[in-house]
RNA sequence: GCGGGCGUAGCUCAGCAGGUAGAGCACCAGAUUGUGGCUCUGGCGGUCGCGGGUUCAAGUCUCGUCGCUCGCCCCA
């Protein structure tokens, strides 16, 4: 084999790319209706910046990072998730003490060091929206409400939201007390994988796919039942607020997120047409971030989409709107020495707005005619000698085949 | 890091119980010398992922390796 590309990395070849930039003019469409502005930050950050506000304990920061050392030694990291960067952004240059509430959206590439499968690569794009400064359920309710506008609006109709609250941290260590005192009282029933997970983190025994996770998680505590008041009425607004807007969330108790910095809301968007990585969104708030950033408190709530994930969806269901890149016109010539008269006849209809090709292989008038047939143009113009010497050109419609004559100088105004 | 499946022309694949490679599509060119799409004819194109082993002989058996893919972990 020659060479090829990284694992886990894909080339958008040019037969895909309208797809993509059908995506992101949605996108840009949807963020715009709620007044949220795009947000860009480099690629690659000082590792504390997701060491630190990710978690220690996370498979992203512990072996999922693209992390090396830059030529002066510093330790340096391809961005696995943007929130960490953006709030680091945002703190660097106070952006939160200029507005009340700041709207974000952004779209790019992210990296993580995982083994690639349907729906999942090394480098993956990720569409996403943060809402920074309101501690209230209502910027909850808009960020999910965005998520279901972008989706909807790509014809992601039928998704399901699952829908949990993880509660403020006095509610949330409560709850992690409880789960370890009961999951030690079966621990010899938990998988391997969960036995090692009740150390570190033991939320996460509950959403194991293991089988003997998922029995053992049956009688475990719920975590809705340790949320304090202030914690639920959070957490009911935000699923009043919804509903009201016609969107049914499936509350799940256990689902809890591989990122540390979550509180209160979580979220998760899934799809049946995806494979076993079914989520093709995610966020929830993230209400201690900025502190641990060193920043003073300052509540914000998120989410992220994987476009690559969207994209499988869109391909099962088959959701593209008419997406052509077609070119208009191809000019067709069978003699060289015409390049002159040919070239003015193309800067013509350029400047006329149309997509216009020519031959670049010196092939026969016929080849010309198969490869214009093949672009999918409407049009060839035929410039030949008779025509250069009379100023005149061709015009062929190619799905009616009837040609017509006119002048060089009427072609400008000419309606295709 | 672990497990399953796969790896033959650009693409999709065939190749029976081992005897030194085929099809369709695509691509290129012709079918009485200025015109496409249909049809016909011809052409280009493969060190059968790579390396070792068994054999007189391996795409076909065997071992290893690499790659792709699906799944586990975890996430988008």
């Amino acid at each position: 084999m020659m060479l090829q590309n990284v694992k886990g990395t894909k080339d958008i070849l040019p037969g895909q790319i309208s797809k993509w930039q059908y995506i992101e003019d949605v996108i840009r469409k949807e963020t715009a209706k709620f007044g949220y502005v795009e947000y860009r930050t480099p690629i690659f950050e000082k590792t504390e910046v997701f060491s630190r506000s990710i978690g220690e304990n996370t498979d992203i920061v512990n072996k999922e990072m693209y992390t090396f050392a830059d030529k002066g030694g510093d330790s340096v990291t391809l961005r696995p998730e943007m929130t960490a960067a953006l709030v680091r952004s945002v703190l660097q240059h106070n952006l939160h003490s200029l507005t009340p509430t700041q709207r974000y959206w952004y779209f790019g590439p992210f990296f993580r060091y995982e083994r690639p499968q349907k729906g999942r690569l090394r480098q993956f794009h990720q569409f996403g929206a943060e809402c920074i400064s309101s501690p209230n359920p209502e910027s909850d309710y808009e960020i999910i409400l965005l998520a279901d506008y972008v989706s909807k609006a790509l014809g992601i109709n039928d998704y399901t939201l699952k829908l949990n609250s993880l509660g403020n941290i006095a509610s949330r260590e409560k709850y992690r007390e409880a789960l370890i005192r009961y999951f030690s009282s079966v621990r010899s029933s938990l998988s391997a994988d969960s036995q090692n997970r009740l150390e570190i983190n033991p939320l996460r025994v509950l959403d194991s796919k293991a089988p003997e996770d998922i029995e053992a998680a049956k009688g475990s505590p719920n975590i809705l039942d340790f949320l304090d008041t202030e914690s639920r009425d959070h957490f009911e607004l935000v699923i009043k607020l919804l509903k009201q807007s016609g969107i049914e969330p499936e509350i799940c108790p256990r689902l809890v997120r591989g990122l540390d910095y979550y509180s209160h809301t979580v979220f998760e968007f899934q799809s049946s047409a995806l494979g076993a990585q079914d989520s093709f969104g995610g966020g929830g708030r993230y209400n201690e971030l900025f502190q641990e950033f060193g920043g003073k408190p300052n509540p914000a709530v998120g989410f992220a989409m994987g476009v690559e994930r969207m994209l499988i969806i869109l391909d099962a269901l088959d959701k593209y709107p008419g997406l052509s890149d077609l070119p208009d016109v191809y000019v067709v010539s069978g003699n060289t020495n015409l390049l002159p008269y040919i070239n003015r006849v193309v800067n013509i209809l350029r400047n006329k707005g149309l997509r216009t090709l020519s031959d670049l292989q010196r092939k026969s008038m016929k080849s010309q005619f198969r490869e214009a047939n093949k672009a999918g143009v409407k049009f060839v113009v035929v410039v030949g000698v008779e025509e250069f010497e009379n100023e005149k050109v061709q015009i062929k419609n190619m799905a009616g085949g009837e040609q017509i004559e006119i002048g060089i100088s009427e072609l400008a105004e000419y309606d295709f």
